[in-house]
DNA sequence: CCGGTCATGTACCAACCGGTCCAATTTTTC
DNA sequence: GAAAAATTGGACCGGTTGGTACATGACCGG
């Protein structure tokens, strides 16, 4: 079914070239998000972006005027999603051993759920971060994890169950970095250890591991 | 002995073309490690290594066949180089418990201090570790941090002070991931978190912290 | 309906980049 | 010491790639 568009419904055959600007742009980034985690920034081809788009190479350059620029929208746009993690789980609400074993439960999920974003942040790290500096909108969004933690931490530690030595974003860190690692070098590690790190069996185990982990590390020791 | 003198510059001045096959390729090998670790495998120009290079990029293609040979024996060396990690300890020597410890700290500081060695493996990940499959010879290197592993586990499992049903695989990856991604993840997560990761401060805490995770992970509990 | 801005497609280019050709000169082999 | 093999240099090439000039239709305010 061809989409009526606007009010200028279907005189005979114009070539209707549908106009949809909105639309472009989205194309064009779910594409390069694609070809950048792929190929890395300097790997992916702008002229391969466009193909495998429904519109041309200039409107790349018309929208995010060029390579550099788009690759800064793709980056963007994926830390942006990551907002979505913590908000539909009211992790406030929950007594704090429960909080964080779904934190970590979320993390592990997300991580394992988008590769794509993993790998442009790895691409980024190659990069040295030099175009996420542009970018000071998401660190409040990604900070917002670490005040999550804060508050797990700290009613944890009023309750008594949870240890008052450690910095929250050292926990992040540990959650993160595992989670991180086992989709981010799962290629490599796979290949040395002959593994299939996307294996269902081998997943629940590691989330298990992380949180056990997780859990023992915030536990009391008296003395 | 004065070497048969250019005609050109027979009057002074010996050329000496100092011919020197194995300094050659060692050379061209270091300058490669690092212009593919800092822009990766599509990033890097052959042009540039020449240039850094005390030869020619004749020399690359007379050596290493071309770009991506040269990518592969730079991640070869990069890999094989590991092999120094546990062979000057003697972690079978020591007593379960300090020999997990002392692993870590190994690990730990490799990681950190090799970062160039870390962003290949990173890159290599972004290929989808294609051109590592070619390297077998690498697999039973690595292979080997897996063996002295399984073996501290076991002997830690007949004094009672190691519980029983971890892989040693597993304790790996939690190991390596947070010391790699320390290192790996350094600019994206400085950036967002504000903090310098490589601080003497946070690295002594870190080795705390990823220590003291396994150490209670791998603690037996009753019931 | 009309001028102006927005959105898009086509064709094209100049620079770059991986790779090679030709040849010289040193080192090794016999 | 001559032939053969190994090393090196420098110029050069052809395809690729990011980017642009130009034209043209589509939408919108008045």
């Amino acid at each position: 079914m061809s989409k009526p568009a606007k009010k200028k419904a279907a005189a005979e055959q114009p070539p209707v070239v549908t106009r949809d600007p909105e639309a472009s742009v989205q194309d064009i980034l779910a594409v390069a998000t694609e070809e950048f985690a792929i190929n890395g920034l300097s790997g992916a081809r702008v002229d391969q972006i466009a193909e495998r788009t429904r519109t041309s190479k200039r409107m790349i350059y018309y929208y995010f005027k060029g390579k550099e620029g788009l690759y800064q929208a793709v980056l963007e746009k994926a830390y942006m999603d990551i907002r979505a993690l913590e908000e539909k789980a009211k992790l406030l609400d929950m007594e704090p051993r429960a909080a964080m074993r779904k934190l970590i439960e979320l993390t592990f999920d997300y991580d394992e759920t988008h590769p794509l974003f993993i790998s442009l942040v790895s691409v980024e790290n190659i990069h040295q971060a030099k175009h996420l500096t542009n970018l000071t909108s998401i660190k409040d969004v990604n900070q917002s994890v670490i005040r999550t933690l804060t508050s797990i931490l700290e009613r944890g530690r009023k309750e008594g169950v949870f240890r008052a030595d450690l910095d929250p974003v050292d926990v992040h860190l540990l959650i993160s970095a595992f989670c991180f690692f086992r989709v981010s070098n799962r290629h490599t590690f796979g290949a040395i250890f002959e593994r299939d790190l996307s294996d269902p069996k081998l997943r629940k185990r590691h989330k298990k591991i992380i949180i056990e982990a997780v859990e023992r590390l915030l536990e009391v020791r008296k003395g």
